[in-house]
DNA sequence: TAAAATAATGCAACCGATTGTGTAAAGAAA
DNA sequence: TTTCTTTACACAATCGGTTGCATTATTTTA
């Protein structure tokens, strides 16, 4: 195991009596290079062990071919799956990834963006920390032109792109459902944030469906939680339980929160779906593996990850217009299961 | 939104009429430099937005304070919450972190481990795809001096750091507890894998610790297994629950095993943890959320992260002494809840 | 066969920060 | 005041590819 130097084009331009820039094209097919000459050139390159200095090739192109990914955190499903597809469509461009975790701080997003932009990555992925309001931080990027792309938690009016679903007709959706099944008193919880924002737009749909189908709208069904943990979840149920009657439906917007209501409905005697229907968001593992098995919507997170990644190296390749910053919105659907099923 | 060129130390050095070594050393409080010019330098700095290019740096210093991540998948709890460990850790010591998942494939990994090499990281940190018997593409890292570390899924006989458990020691101990509880007829779900490997220290726990306690081993009590799924798990647990008398308790190497087992058991009437006890491994999420919840032993994801960046860390800002690779074991626990306790 | 066109390769600047060595300026000791 | 130290900063090479332009070799056309 000694160390030894790192083979560069310098030492297989010396050996060939050939320029390096010659040693350079070569190793890229470039057209003006003869047949041969490339020919001997990668195989004396393969020969000695060359690895090419991507810092070098960087510094020179300003181009790392690094995308940043800035989320809250990994060790959620929904975001790890996320991670999953940017990672696999990077990497089919030769693109790197690297990961930084606001865990939902402010602060933290601003310096890990900093940090990101230092890197001088070829493109970033954010999905928003909980406590961030303001996206000045983000400036540096497009002000430089380098690509941002948003997912699922995005900032209003802040011109990039940007890859979401439908958060209010996916609550509508989930809401309807219920309704179908018969249930005439659905509760909802949620958690208090501004207008725009993704759990805004779930209570948007969820109150929009229940008001158009012609049902009451009632504040004591809907609990607004500061974290949406399991054990807030819980509490959250009991609160729902310990009405005269109890609501007959529960349309949570995460999949966690549905388990807890499923399982704090068990223990009190609930029947899950016959006294108390749940659906809830996400499509998380767990949500078919409890028992009964959570209805559900799917969020296609990996293929939110690859959208964005294809954005970033679309647009970095340039194959792509970067005029508009346009919003992919990805398809959700109803994923009916036990717990929701009473026909 | 204009597109500015950046800053540089060159733009810093015109403006203040300095030399831009005396530049670069003040950003850094160089002793050689007096506080006022460093107060100047730094002022200046701020005020026409230098962002330092940390390709530049890297490439002159051949370190890129960039760690690579080459695991299975992201998207495993456990898993997931190492990269967490890693790159907590490694942000605070302004460290990168990249991630790239092999998807158990050895030919990935190869190829993932020399993208890794190229792009200089200036450490590595790996657990071993499960095709991957030869270690030979990290030779290139050994090589040339760039730490390396394997966790979790470690090859055997390969001089590096390594950071794991004592699966042996902890197999051991969870099928003692269940001895503890009262079971005879002990099953274990394993995979077939080569010695030394993970899932083979455990299986060899367990079978220490049935013999050592004046248990007999029974082979159709060992359910081998290609792969670790929910499904297969559902397969092996029907399997054992087909055996004239069923076995009474189960050491699964893995949570989701665990919850087959105990899902199939309930659909099949055989009591948890009465008839059946199970214990698992890992402390997944799920295994406290299901119902019974799982007793486990607990594997400190997160920790071995931490301790396998802060290895990485350590070594190249030279506080440790990189002579000898040692191996870090961290401690495991026995978890008892719901699906083994008898007594 | 000379001139023109094309192909193949070389030269050298460049990307931006780092650092060993050299030098001028300022202060201390003689 | 002169000499010796310090102190503070400048010079210039360096890391390793990349690329515009210049130059030489080869082929085609006149």
């Amino acid at each position: 195991m000694e160390e030894h130097r790192h083979i560069t084009i310098y030492d297989i331009a010396e050996k060939l009596n050939l320029a390096t820039s010659t040693i350079s094209r070569a190793l890229k097919d470039h057209p003006s290079i003869s047949d041969k000459t490339i020919k001997k050139v990668k195989k004396t390159a393969e020969e000695m062990g060359f690895v090419p200095n991507t810092l070098a090739a960087g510094l020179r192109g300003n181009k790392t071919k690094t995308i940043g990914v800035l989320i809250p955190t990994i060790t959620q499903p929904f975001l790890s799956s996320l991670i999953s597809g940017i990672e696999i469509t990077a990497r089919k461009s030769d693109y790197s990834v690297v990961i930084m975790q606001s865990h939902d701080s402010y602060n933290d997003e601003v310096n890990m963006a900093r940090s990101l932009f230092k890197s001088r990555v070829s493109g970033v992925i954010c999905s928003l920390a909980m406590e961030t309001k303001n996206t000045s931080h983000f400036d540096q990027f497009s002000a430089n032109n380098v690509p941002l792309v948003f997912v699922d938690r995005v900032p209003k009016g802040y011109n990039t792109f940007r890859v979401v679903i439908d958060n209010y007709a996916a609550a509508y959706k989930a809401v309807k459902h219920l309704i179908d099944q018969g249930c005439k008193r659905i509760a909802h919880i949620t958690t208090g944030s501004e207008f725009g924002h993704l759990y805004n737009e779930r209570k948007r749909g969820y109150i929009d469906a229940i008001t158009e189908h012609g049902l009451t709208l009632d504040d004591n069904l809907i609990i607004t939680l500061k974290t949406m943990t399991y054990e807030e979840g819980v509490r959250a149920s009991n609160k729902l339980f310990d009405l005269k009657p109890i609501p007959d439906g529960l349309f949570a917007p995460g999949d966690l929160l549905a388990v807890s209501a499923v399982q704090t409905a068990k223990k009190r005697g609930i029947k899950v779906p016959e006294d108390f229907a749940v659906i809830g968001f996400n499509n998380d593992p767990i949500s078919e593996i409890i028992e009964p098995n959570i209805s559900t919507i799917t969020h296609p997170a990996e293929k939110m990850g690859s959208a964005a990644a294809s954005i970033i190296i679309d647009n970095i390749e340039k194959r792509r217009e970067d005029e508009a910053k346009e919003i992919t919105f990805l398809n959700t659907e109803v994923l009916i299961r036990e717990s929701s099923k009473k026909l």
